[in-house]
DNA sequence: TCAATCACG
DNA sequence: ACGTACGTGATTGAG
């Protein structure tokens, strides 16, 4: 069998990869998507074809020969995103690592590279495989020896096309030869080829099939036909003559090429995996054999030392004090502690070092040693030992993750000892940037304190009833199988309700409903659609009631009721670190959607009760997100009809309707509200239509009148999308930043979404900075009074408390106090407080 | 694993 | 011409 050499088009690969994948950073912040995709890529062809020899080809930075052709003529020079600039090195590195040959040249494109080296394995009997994502490369495909490999996708699968010569002419039409002279005719935009005028695939693959080569077609002109071509033609040839200049590749470029230097070695090797690691490519660890991974971790091991002798252990933690900085973890074990002197010890616990001992030391440490401490995701770990939060600490993921909100995964070490010695390595780093970025103040005095609330939010949890869940459970079993049954009737037949695929069809194609189609895969079937079919339809109705109730028994009550504890509890989790905009989230299971819209999921809420002897306080921040823009805007009109306490949306409405504000009608008030929405959510036109389903031009009415009346918010939205255009972040009163790397790409879509972006997150922002203040400062206040009452929900703009007999009134007045009191504005916060016996009459 | 749906702010 | 409201998490069906 023949040797094989594969041969790729560096850029055109990485382009593929760019463009093909979503926009995708790693904890640092760095852009890898277009190197993920081109390995995927890369790595798939290798495996089907098995080459013995690979070589990637880039394009030199400085302008080429071809292209400054081109560029000359029509005076134009394409700029590369710098998300994907900055990936040029990086694959390049990676390529390295893997031991991959990569040639450049200044003066020479990759297609002639790849076009020279194609011929010189012709010429040496071995075969070529070529990889790229540009057409143009087909010219160089041959009958047998030289193959096109070409990367396709469709419905979302990503297929590696094969063209020999004779696949090229069955799927353009032409030869590979004739694709040259196509290309000159036809043009490439995507490779700054003009071609001539008018002329497209169609009529460009009819003339080459004709006249094959276009100094044979200009010979010819006078016989076509069609004048509007022949015009062209006999007005633009010189165009043609360009393009094919531009169009043919050099297949006897002056390289420096050789086989040996080309001969595939070890792609997965420890090099290789130190690469992908450090660019956090994880989904191609599964590539490397274990002996590499094992060695590879086992490199990045270290050795804490074991320290059991008391006297020493007191010495260690008094050595501790004195680092200008450690890092500290801690489990079931014991703690590891990494100081900064390059002591790396392990406190093992074990008779007298007791988990009590061990907390009253590292609370000592982080309350009163010199340094500063740093720690890998403390909330969690505070379940294996529970210190209390002391000012010396730095969290190293939550600087991270308020460096970047945007990452999906953080990659916290998994062990212990390597968590202490990440923590001491990452720590200072991560917050001196931190304080260049001025979110200092947001973590030392919100973020930090705040997990420790968080966890003992988290620790308490909020007791429910199980039997009365299991009550509700039955009552709406009973619901579900009576609607079926109907559904069933109605229907004509059985079918499963819950596949919108199924429930379209039945709908739409067997009761021939008038069908709005929409999503990728058939007939939306969502809520909103089929409202509107409701009316005529008693199926519909019954669909949508059949839903709701399922909803209600699978994801409320069944699921709840195996979250309760034997102490009768439900304990979520808080998440600190995954909303891009600052909020907190709650999930396994998620508290902060338990359903209050409608008044039968409303039910629900009583199943949520106080333990024995409290009860529930409940506080809410009233139109807090509108109360920040109004301030923030400084919008006078705005501010002054929050201070004069008026119902927000009815007085939108009539200032936005010019009517008095007594005589706002619901409908009025309904659509002021929306906008409102629409303005908080970074407004858009046909956003608003479809919200209030009227026409673009009504809304678009709403909005300038909105602005109109309302100047101030008006310049206070145009300047944020500007100021986040020039920094690449929006910003929230406190600091707060998040990154908006859409507002920099070439998608027109993908770019209005950072706008909105840019205008929702600092209004959303804040309102969750205020919040989380007003948690820490709640949370302090009931301590320090030693109030026995504890705060056990956050729902964004609201707070639970579980209130001990007796302390009502205290709590009430810390809960104003730590809430109105968390940020002075130039509109008040106000707040709404309500006790009950349950989680339903609290709010 | 992804898309669709729907619960909340 | 593009094809849209901002932020989450859980469940389900289907590939």
């Amino acid at each position: 069998m023949k040797e094989k050499i594969l041969l790729i088009d560096g850029h055109s690969m990485l382009n593929r990869g760019f463009y093909g994948l979503p926009i995708l950073t790693n904890s640092k912040g760095v852009h890898t998507n277009a190197v993920l995709g081109f390995l995927n890529i890369m790595l798939k062809v290798i495996s089907e074809e098995e080459p013995d020899y690979i070589t990637v080809a880039f394009d030199e930075h400085a302008p080429t020969f071809r292209h400054e052709m081109y560029e000359a003529y029509k005076g134009t020079r394409h700029a590369m995103p710098d998300e994907l600039r900055e990936q040029v090195p990086l694959i390049k590195d990676v390529l390295t690592a893997m031991d991959i040959e990569i040639i450049s040249k200044e003066g020479l494109e990759a297609d002639d590279i790849i076009g020279t080296i194609s011929r010189i394995a012709m010429k040496d009997g071995k075969e070529a495989v070529i990889l790229s994502g540009d057409r143009d490369l087909l010219q160089l495909a041959t009958k047998d020896t030289v193959k096109i490999r070409l990367p396709h996708t469709s419905k979302g699968e990503t297929t590696v096309d094969i063209l020999y010569a004779d696949d090229v002419e069955a799927k353009y039409g032409v030869t590979p030869e004739g694709i040259i002279e196509l290309k000159a005719l036809m043009g490439d935009s995507s490779d700054n080829i003009p071609g001539v005028p008018k002329i497209g695939e169609k009529t460009g693959v009819s003339l080459v099939q004709q006249y094959g080569s276009i100094e044979n077609l200009r010979e010819h002109i006078p016989e076509i036909s069609k004048k509007s071509i022949r015009e062209t033609l006999e007005q633009n040839f010189d165009l043609a003559v360009l393009s094919k200049k531009l169009a043919t590749i050099d297949t006897s470029a002056d390289i420096d090429f050789s086989w040996s230097r080309a001969q595939k070695g070890d792609l997965f090797n420890a090099s290789a995996y130190d690469k992908f690691n450090e660019l956090e490519l994880k989904s191609l660890f599964k590539y490397f054999d274990e002996s590499t991974t094992a060695a590879a971790a086992e490199a990045s091991r270290h050795d804490f030392e074991e320290v059991t002798d008391l006297g020493e252990i007191e010495d260690i933690f008094a050595e501790i004090k004195k680092n200008d900085r450690a890092g500290l973890a801690f489990d079931e074990d014991g703690a590891y502690l990494a100081m900064a002197s390059g002591r790396l010890c392990h406190i093992r616990i074990s008779g007298f070092v007791s988990p009590m001992y061990l907390r009253a030391h590292l609370e000592s440490v982080i309350r009163e040693g010199q340094g500063h401490y740093y720690t890998y995701d403390i909330k969690k770990q505070l379940n294996a030992c529970s210190i209390g939060y002391g000012e010396r600490l730095r969290d190293v993921l939550l600087m991270d993750y308020l460096l970047n909100p945007l990452i999906d995964d953080y990659s916290v070490p998994e062990e212990a000892s390597e968590r202490a010695y990440e923590a001491l390595k990452k720590g200072s780093e991560a917050y001196e940037r931190l304080a260049e970025l001025h979110m200092d103040k947001l973590f030392t005095e919100v973020e930090m304190p705040l997990a420790f609330v968080l966890f003992e939010m988290e620790q308490e949890g909020i007791r429910a009833s199980k039997e009365a869940l299991l009550e509700i459970s039955a009552g709406l079993d009973k619901d579900i199988k009576a609607l079926e049954q109907e559904i069933y009737n109605d229907a004509g037949e059985e079918f499963n309700i819950n596949s919108p695929k199924q429930l379209g069809v039945i709908l739409f194609e067997k009761l021939g409903l008038p069908g709005g189609k929409k999503t990728k895969s058939g007939y939306s079937t969502a809520a909103d659609v089929l409202e509107k079919l409701a009316e005529e339809q008693p199926i519909v109705r019954k669909i949508l009631e059949y839903r709701s109730v399922y909803k209600l028994k699978n994801t409320y009550t069944d699921s709840l009721a195996d979250y309760i504890d034997e102490g009768g509890r439900i304990h979520s989790t808080f998440n600190q670190t995954v909303t891009a905009t600052g909020r907190l989230s709650s999930a396994d299971p998620n508290l902060q959607n338990i359903p209050i819209r409608t008044e039968r999921g409303r039910e629900l809420r009583r199943v949520f009760i106080p333990r024995e002897g409290y009860s529930f306080t409940d506080a809410d921040y009233s139109q807090i997100e509108l109360r920040i823009l109004a301030a923030l805007s400084g919008d006078q009109k705005l501010i002054d009809a929050f201070r004069a306490g008026q119902d927000i949306h009815a007085s939108t409405a009539a200032h936005v309707f010019h009517v008095d504000y007594e005589d706002v009608t619901p409908q009025m008030r309904r659509n002021a509200k929306a906008v409102n929405f629409g303005i908080v959510y970074g407004i858009s036109s046909f956003g608003l239509s479809e919200n209030l389903s009227i026409s673009r031009k009504e809304a678009k009415d709403y909005i300038d009148q909105y602005f109109e009346t309302f100047p101030g918010v008006k310049s206070y939205l145009d300047g944020l999308v500007a100021s986040a255009k020039k920094d690449g972040a929006a910003v929230t009163y406190f600091g707060r930043r998040r990154p908006i790397p859409e507002l920099k790409e070439s998608n027109f879509m993908r770019r209005q979404f950072g706008e909105r972006v840019a205008m929702n997150m600092p209004v959303q922002g804040t309102a969750a900075d205020i919040m989380k203040i007003a948690m820490v400062r709640v949370h302090d206040m009931l301590k320090e009074k030693g109030l026995g009452s504890k705060l056990i929900l956050q729902i964004h703009d609201e707070l639970l408390i579980e209130t001990a007999l007796g302390e009502e009134e205290a709590v009430k007045q810390i809960l104003l106090e730590g809430m109105m009191g968390a940020a002075a504005l130039a509109v008040p916060l106000e707040v709404d407080v309500n006790t009950g016996k349950d989680f339903y009459e609290a709010h």
